[in-house]
DNA sequence: AAGCCTACTTACAATATTGTCAATATGGCA
DNA sequence: TGCCATATTGACAATATTGTAAGTAGGCTT
């Protein structure tokens, strides 16, 4: 009768890595809130104090629910770029890939709920992600044209801050607007933006002569003032 | 001595509005988890049954906070539609100054917060911004260009989740990807975003043939296929 | 097979936080 | 001035949740 195992013993690395994983479900069903100690545990079918035991405080394990996001936002988007390698035209669409599969939402989720200290893991990866999208976009750019490193900092940011902001609030805000819900809703509009976006790296890639930098004709196709504004301050 | 007195006793307009705007202000210190009865209260030096007795619960008071947020949006959206005017080149900066002053963030972490029910006011406000956007945009449209309801919501959309992620990500992401920080970067970002937009909305007042709404060809500059994507399903 | 390391468990502690309830006093109003 | 509605208070209840401590047992090494 009692061939039930009293106790199943993991190995750390696998203790650590189903809590992360039951921690993750609960918190794509129930948001941030839902990150309780006990709830996961009984998940697992484990008692909570083993969570603390791995992962120290319910802040280490936030710690780390962060940094394997992070992790795995820096590999699909590294993935991303090499697989469209010189084809510019996909790299966009790759990268709106990256974010899918609700990994923006549990990052912006995670950055409401930590308490906001100990960057410095997403510090590298971030700075590892423009770096690369930096050589990429050198290596596809025809000669003669210099990309400016502000640039491609600031593609990134609204790339990030986009998808982000389409993670949170693309359910409720597609709703509130009339839109049609679903996956094929938001893969039109990761679409459009692509469209749009792809307009602006067109122009970046099309050498302007310096002189050239004067003010668009407003009637015709706006093609002048493609770099990003300067940041003063 | 005891000349202090004992209780002061506001009207119950004035003691919600108070509460509210002690929420707030501890919001924009410590976040959404910052809103506690207690130390709501205690800013306000009162006791922290007021705060249910006025609100009937803590949801309740989270509930008037977005309501009131709601409707500071869609006033501040408002003016700053109508003050642009015809001026169609200055409706996005007027739109995107609509969302300064942490009202953005303000809203983006109560939907955090919130435990996402009865959006009944907010869809009432969304549904209104929507539709002045759309009248605002047949108004200043030339005659013979139709202006499809889907374009304006999708560009609400957009707008709205772009701000949001902006608001809620925009110091770290800005820091983490090397750019400058403070009001100014951001002010710059929004200026690029905004003409970034503006083409997309040039693009649309030009008249179309019906006829022409085929593939748009990769190679050359994508010019067709200017509108939104149908949304299916 | 013995022993050790440590993953795991049970029980408990500590605390924080929302919410209830009866009592009180305050300002308007008759 | 006296009454009344209700804003406000203080004390308490209920519960949830993180964290601690000491002991137990599973599996790997020797």
């Amino acid at each position: 009768m009692a061939s039930v195992p009293k106790r199943i013993r993991r190995t750390a690395e696998d203790a650590r890595r189903q809590i992360l994983d039951a921690a993750e479900a609960r918190m794509a069903q129930t948001g941030p809130a839902g990150i309780r100690l006990q709830d996961v545990a009984a998940d697992l079918g484990i008692s909570h104090p083993v969570i603390l035991h791995h992962f120290g405080s319910r802040e280490g394990l936030i710690r780390a629910l962060t940094n394997r996001a992070m992790v795995e936002l820096k590999d699909k988007l590294m993935l991303a770029l090499h697989a469209a390698e010189v084809k510019t035209e996909n790299i966009l669409g790759e990268v709106f890939n990256a974010f899918r599969g609700g990994l923006a939402q549990r990052l912006a989720w995670l950055a409401v709920a930590g308490t906001g200290e100990d960057h410095a893991q997403q510090d590298m990866v971030t700075l590892e992600i423009v770096r690369t999208v930096h050589e990429m976009r050198m290596t596809v750019a025809p000669p003669g044209v210099a990309i400016d490193e502000k640039d491609t900092k600031s593609i990134v940011y609204l790339v990030t801050a986009t998808a982000f902001g389409d993670a949170i609030f693309g359910a409720q805000l597609r709703k509130r607007a009339g839109l049609p819900e679903g996956a094929a809703a938001s893969s039109a509009f990761q679409l459009w933006f692509a469209e749009l976006l792809r307009r602006h790296l067109d122009e970046i890639a099309r050498p302007v002569p310096p002189s050239a930098a004067g003010e668009p004709s407003p009637t015709t196709t706006p093609r002048a003032k493609s770099r990003l504004p300067e940041n003063s301050a």
